[in-house]
RNA sequence: GGAGAAAUGGCCGAGUGGUCGAAGGCACUUCCCUGCUAAGGAAGCAUACGGGCUUAAACCUGUAUCGAGGGUUCGAAUCCCUCUUUCUCCGCCA
């Protein structure tokens, strides 16, 4: 039940609770089992049933033999306390249960390496893609669900906002002193737009959009990499910082810390929906992504994003999807910036969505939209993980479902900015709302 | 960093080798009583998995779980070892 139980490494009781380990229902594994194959078809992901059904086959031979023989142990140790207390001869049961000894210990660990098989197995698979999504491949394939605000016609040549940025305290070569590439040092009104777009986000979600605020910690355990699910398959988009036999993980985003409140919680009814947004860094090594977006703030090692977590009732995940993402969308509006909203077809979701959009920022030096927030319904494949629940009516535990959204990713908000509010002379207006924030300047001046 | 204490069910809290999945209390659910924003009475109430029965649920039954891992034992919440976490006191520190 406790979260340590949990550990990739841990070897199994006899009979653990591998469930844990995994992220679909076991059951539905069991009985549907070429369903789910097919489903999980469509993102891409191809299951291997006759692997899956033949070890399910074992382990159920192994399991009932086990118990089997543990129930026959507990009877006659039981039988032997009853005789002692009597003070009758116990030597006859006591010889027979020792014959038991060598084939229970032989089933017992056969049983815990066939779970501990099952578990690496079962660990790799993805959430089920939801039936509103539209199926696809890639990219490509995803579906465009609206557009909002017109991209403005410039009668200048536009500058991209590295080249804006340059003169108005965007550092990147003192970045690269200091760290490496992919990192930024903003300087004086830069980073004061960069306070700003964070607190005008945050406060909006807060007083708006009915989110509690949280501060949380940058660095957490394995647990909680594993709970929202970027553990065990994605250690090497994460850094790692090994402390003595520990090791924390830097967050790649605030989902990781927030979502895992509620690892190991069993809350009432009526405490859902809960709602919280965090202001963080995150950290990502962009392994594999080496030659895309070099030039810029785009793609970071370390960037500040505004984070929105819901848990919600399972009934209600759909409808709080569509919430969600209206109020990350909110805030492009008031910034009014110009974006579009898409839904991702099965092949492009994240490992442990059921559903997905992105909200596309519309950048003129790029002359596209480009992502600036995902914000995803998980189902109950986090709250499996991290057994997460909730005591319904009829008095039954069951998983919540958990959402995630970016609302937004600041430091491509400030791109967008600075790219969409240029004017000729290579100043940026700031917009509107926006201006309480820094100190009522209506322009950022080279 | 040093010295001590602790970790049990949704919560609090008993329980130092057998009849303990675990007293008691709180919370919760159902019922009864009471004409009132309260109190009293009865019952139920951990989780997961396996098997049986079933359309399914309910139910029956087995196993595992008392921070985690390992060990001793016919038998461990209870004994031993390792680890983790929390609390108290001292030191250090933004």
């Amino acid at each position: 039940m406790v979260g340590k139980t949990r550990h990739a490494r841990a070897t199994h009781t006899p009979t653990s609770r591998y469930q844990d380990f995994f992220m679909l229902d076991i059951q539905l594994l069991r009985n549907e089992l070429d369903a789910v194959a097919a489903r999980l078809a469509a993102r891409g992901f191809t299951l291997d049933a006759e692997a899956f059904a033949q070890l399910e086959h074992e382990r159920k031979t192994l399991q009932t033999r086990t118990q089997d023989l543990q129930a026959r142990r507990n009877s006659l140790s039981k039988q032997v306390g009853e005789a002692k207390r009597k003070g009758e001869d116990a030597s006859a049961i006591l010889a027979e249960v020792a014959g038991l000894g060598d084939e229970l210990k032989a089933n017992e660990t056969a049983l815990a390496q066939l779970q501990d098989r099952l578990s690496a197995l079962l660990m790799t698979i993805p959430n089920l893609p939801h039936d509103s999504v539209p199926a696809g491949r890639d990219e490509s394939d995803n579906v465009e669900v609206r557009r909002v605000g017109e991209p403005r016609a410039f009668d200048f040549p536009v500058k991209d906002h590295v080249d804006l940025g340059a003169a108005l305290g965007l550092d990147f070569d003192t970045a690269a002193k200091l760290s490496g590439s992919r990192f930024a040092v903003l300087k004086g009104q830069m980073a004061r737009l960069h306070r700003a777009l964070a607190q005008f986000m945050l406060d909006t979600h807060v007083s708006e959009h009915g989110y509690t605020e949280v501060y949380v910690p940058y660095m957490v355990n394995a647990d909680s990499m594993r709970g929202t699910g970027q553990l065990p398959k994605f250690e090497e988009d994460l850094f790692r910082i090994p402390r003595g036999d520990d090791t924390f993980y830097l967050v790649p985003t605030a989902e990781v810390p927030v979502t895992n409140f509620m690892r190991d919680e069993l809350v009432k009814a009526e405490q859902l929906p809960m709602r919280y947004c965090a202001h963080t860094p995150c950290f990502r090594s962009e392994a594999g992504s080496y030659g895309r977006d070099t030039r810029g703030m785009i793609r970071q090692h370390q960037f500040d994003k505004v984070e929105m977590v819901q848990i919600v009732r399972p009934e209600e995940s759909f409808a709080a999807l569509e919430a969600l993402t209206g109020h990350a969308e909110a805030i492009l509006q008031k910034l009014g910036l110009p974006y579009r909203t898409i839904v991702l077809c099965t092949g492009d979701m994240g490992f442990g969505a059921c559903k997905t959009y992105d909200l596309e920022v519309w950048l003129p030096a790029q002359n596209t939209y480009r992502e600036i927030s995902s914000c995803s319904n998980m189902g109950d494949f986090q709250a499996r993980r991290m057994q997460a629940r909730f005591k319904n009516e009829q008095g039954k535990n069951e998983l919540v479902h958990t959402l995630n959204g970016s609302g937004l990713a600041v430091g491509r908000t400030l791109v967008a900015v600075l790219e969409n509010y240029q004017n000729a002379d290579g100043s940026v207006t700031v917009p509107e709302a926006l201006r309480p924030y820094m100190g009522g300047l209506d322009t950022l001046r080279p």
